[in-house]
Formats: C-alpha cells, structure tokens, sequence
RNA sequence: GUCCCAUUGGUCUAUUGGUAGGACGUCAGGCUUUCAACCUGAAGAGAGGGGAUCAAUACCCCUAUGGGACACCA
C-alpha cells in the first residue's frame, strides 16, 4: 500500500499559516514512508472562493518548499483536484446514499431550524439535530416540492446517545457520544457538497491513506466514519494535530495576530526559517536540533514525536531562527539575491515609483520616502501621535473602529479601502483629514506620506492591520475589558 | 449549556517509571570605539488532590485551568 496524504485548503482569503503547518506534517509523513502527498482545493463554499485565494494558496506553500505530487495545477491521476469541478460525483454518491435510505431530502426552512436549535438548547444535553425531528411529514414534503422550494441533503444518523470510538494515532482511541452527532448537511441547495461529503468521497476517490489535520475536526470525526460505512469504504487513519495559538492561547486568528503567510513574507522571514519554526510547533527533531532544513525533517520525521498541547507562535522565537540562517546560510552574494528578490526587485519599485517620484528632489529622497514600506513594525512612541487633533478617546475609536472595518473586508484594494474609511470618517464625523492622521502615523510613521489607501495596498492586508494593531498598543496600550466593551458598543451603533 | 482534547519555567520542547535537560526570551558579567553577533554565568517548570508501584512528570481517577467543536464555513 502507498502512503497518500494530503492538504485540503478552502481559497478564501490569504493563504493560511496554519494550512502550512498542516501541510509540512502532511508531506513529511508522506516522504517518510515514500509515498505521495497531494493538493485538493476545497472550494465548495461557492460564496468565499476565489481564483486569487487559490493562486496564493500555491504560489505561497511553492515559496516555502511545500510541494505536492497532484494538484489542481499538475495533475495526476485521482482528478480533478478542485472540488467545485467534481459536482457530478458528489451528486452521484449523496444519491446513492438516498437510494439506499442513508440519506434523505430536507425541506426545513432556515427559520424552522432556528426554532428547533432553540429548543433543543432550552432542553439542555445534546443540540444536535436528528433525523426524526427534522423530517416533514410526507404530504408537507410533496406541498414544499411542488411549491419548488429548496432543499437539501442530510446524512441519516443514529437517534439515540451511545458510544462512538474514534481512533487517533496520537490519542489513542476517542469515544465521542452519537447524540451529538446532528443529520449533518451532505448536498446543499445549490447542489455544493458540504466539506463533510466532498471530504470523504474525495479521500476514498483519491487513495488518502493517512488524514492529518487539526485538532478542530475531532468532533465531527463520527460523522465522517459513518459515511465511511454507509459507502463501505475503509477509513483512512486519523491524526489530529494540535492547533496553532495566539499568545493568549485562542486559536491563531487574523483578529488577534498575522497570519497569512504573505505577511511573513513581507516581514522578511526566510521561508527556509518559518518551515524550520513550523516544524518545531509541536514537533522535535530526535536529537532536538533547533535548525534544521525540511529534508533533514523529512528524514528525521516519525509522527509519534508530535506533542499534543496546542503551541504559542511566538514571533520571537521565530525572529531567532531566521538571524540564524540569515547569518549562518547565506553567502553575501546570496543575501543580495535575497534582498532583491524580496523587495527590491524591478515590480516592487514600480509599484512605488509613481507615489515616489513628485516628491522627490533628489534620488537620495527615495529611501526615507519609502523606507516604511521596507519596514516591519514601525518604531512608533505615544507622542508619535501628539500632533494629530483628536481627543484620546476619537483616536482610539479612529485606529480601532478602522481596524475592525478593514478586518471585515474580504478585497483588498484601494477604492474598498477609501470608501470603507470615508464611510467610517463620516460616520464619527470627523474631517477625512483629521480622520486619516492617526492612521498615517500607524502606516507610514507620519502624516508626510503619499496616499495611505496606497500604503496600505502595497503593504498587503495583514501587516497594515499589524501595524494599526502596533499603534493602538503604543498609544493606549491592551486595551481592558471595560474599554473593549465600551468601544464594542459605539462600534454597533455606528451606522444606523 | 453540552461533548471532546489538552496541561513540564514567560514561550517552544526533551525525558514513554529510576537524581527534570536543551532552546528562545529575561537578567548579570566578558569581548568590542558603539550596536549586533559571540563567550560565561544566573533566575525560572512537572496545575492541585487522590490512587496502583520499591519508585512517577510519565499509568488510573477526581478537581481546576486552557482550548476546540456544536452552521446550507471549511
């Protein structure tokens, strides 16, 4: 048998750390035992994907070395490697599984679902909603059918509460109760497979031999063996990884620190460093070398060396080990290439050239003109601020409430931006000017710059937030809980 | 609220029953015109309580804490 892992990202958004991370285990297991490790796009959330995302996802996982064997973009024989092309199949096999009374067509409305989730919750134990609880009665079906309303497919699961043994390889075996294990969605309305079907089809279709993913897919690992059975199919091996952390433990999460690989990018890690550092979150070499490169991983790797406690991604630590290749790997001719290849090459001056070129006298402006977008984070102090005039409380609201809206967006460029800022401006009603000082100095460290809209475009998403993150801790510091909730609420009645 | 997973210094980890070790960070000293690098040293950990064992950080149970999951998102 040959071992076949795979990473299984959704292009929505900027391309992930932890899909990294996830995918370094995935392909050091799979090298480890010579087998293969495969690229699946998971793109069935038809409403968030998209072709950039996904262009991202590879061009970011090729930047740190991450290669597969089949993909979308390569081929192979298990294809096609992008789910939305694989409609046909699902729709085959969710059919099958009706065929066979496994499966069923569901009419609820969102509305009626609400209803029963409430009550279930007033109830107290187990939320999950069941098949017998969700069906209509026949008549009520055939008037719903007939009045072309939509429906979807949901997976028949046992009524009652009882064990379910799930094995890990790390954890041993898991027992988690059926009772809350809810008629999932496998076909929604719009004829998408829902990740739990696509999942497993594809894994079977493709030959997936080990699953590797994160720790937050333990719960609705039930589901996934009973369609394994439902289709009599032999399940691949789990093996939950551990999650990757914010500081205060949560989740790593875009809200609370960088998390696209672009922005580590930006930042200037090597991404011989950021695989080396990934590689230790959670995992260790056997003689415990801190540096290491991905083969020396893949030639070390036994999965039974992952430790199990969800790792901090310390920046620090990371900051580290990227001196230490910087210093300890590269020849100054390579440093050079490096340099170049990283910010200054010919696209990037281009793209900064037109803002920089008015406000230049002398070539020897363009250093200081543009030496923030250069940058990582800004040495800025609290009387960076002091000629801005606003109050404390307006420039906190400013810096915070024009964070919160740029998280929101799902583009990123320059008139969404503008608009998005204009909008809030006018909404605190504050001048635009006076409005876009404080994130000026959060950007570009002063309010002498060209168009921060500008800045921030070619500074990519996740370091402008980083930087407007920097500059309300620099200014106001953490923020306590009071604040926060105060600021929460101005933030909710902004706007109507 | 319910279920699941986890728990070694501030952080990443080693030790899969036998004196708790390494790394980042921190602090002190050295080297250096300065800074960094480098060298030396220091402080700092098994969440708590029970068990079985000659012996537990490691095995079992309880408690606590943290996290995750409970969607027509993955």
């Amino acid at each position: 048998m040959t071992v076949r892992t795979r990473i299984a990202p959704s292009p929505t958004g900027d391309p992930h750390v932890g899909t990294a991370y996830i995918a370094l285990f995935n392909l050091c297991f799979a090298r480890q035992h010579n087998g293969q490790f495969i690229l699946r796009i998971e793109d069935t959330d038809q409403a968030r994907s998209t072709t950039e995302s996904e262009q991202s996802i590879y061009d970011s996982l090729r930047w740190m070395g991450l290669d597969w064997d089949e993909g979308p973009d390569k081929g192979g024989d298990f294809g096609p490697y992008r789910q939305s092309e694989r409609r046909d199949i699902y729709a085959k096999y969710a059919q099958e599984l009706v065929d066979k009374g496994h499966a069923f067509h569901c009419y609820r409305t969102p509305e009626e679902l609400d209803e029963l989730r409430a009550a279930r919750r007033e109830a107290g134990g187990f939320t999950a909603l069941k098949p017998s609880e969700l069906k209509l009665s026949d008549a009520e079906v055939a008037k719903r059918k007939e009045a072309g309303m939509p429906f979807v497919v949901r997976m028949n699961v046992p009524e009652g509460e009882g064990p379910c043994p799930v094995d890990d390889m790390l954890r041993g075996t898991i027992e988690l109760d059926w009772g809350q294990v809810d008629a999932q969605i496998l076909l929604k309305s719009d004829g998408m497979p829902t990740y739990h079907l696509a999942n497993v089809v594809d894994d079977h279709l493709m030959e997936i031999t080990h699953v590797l993913r994160g720790e937050e897919w333990i719960n609705s690992a039930p589901k996934h063996k009973l369609l394994y059975e439902y289709f009599g199919w032999e399940m691949p091996q789990l093996c939950h990884l551990p999650l990757l952390r914010n500081p205060d433990k949560s989740k790593l999460s875009k809200r609370k620190n960088p998390t696209s690989i672009l922005y580590y990018q930006k930042m200037g890690y090597l991404p011989e460093a950021l695989v080396n550092y990934l590689g230790r979150m959670g995992w260790s070499m056997p003689d415990e070398s801190e540096k290491f490169t991905l083969q020396q991983m893949m030639d070390n790797f036994d999965v039974q060396r992952v430790s199990l406690g969800g790792p901090i991604f310390d920046v620090e630590k990371l900051s580290w080990l990227n001196s230490l290749w910087i210093r300890d790997d590269l020849s100054l001719d390579q440093l050079a290439d490096r340099l170049q290849e990283w910010m200054f090459n010919r696209d990037n001056l281009m793209a900064v050239l037109p803002q920089a070129q008015t406000r230049m006298n002398t070539l020897s402006d363009f250093a200081p003109l543009t030496a923030f977008l250069a940058s990582g984070q800004l040495p800025l102090t609290a009387a960076s601020f002091d000629e801005v005039k606003l109050d404390d409380d307006q420039l906190k609201q400013v810096l915070q409430f024009a964070l919160w809206r740029l998280e929101a967006l799902r583009t990123w460029e320059r008139d969404e931006i503008f608009t998005t800022l204009k909008t809030l401006a006018g909404e605190l009603d504050i001048k635009l000017k006076d409005f876009l000082a404080p994130l000026f100095i959060a950007i570009a460290g002063t309010t002498a710059s060209f168009s921060v809209m500008d800045s921030m475009v070619l500074l990519g998403p996740d370091m402008s937030r980083a930087r407007l993150r920097h500059a309300l801790n620099v200014r106001v510091g953490e923020l306590g809980k009071k604040q926060m909730k105060k600021l929460d609420k101005a933030y909710a009645a902004l706007g109507q």
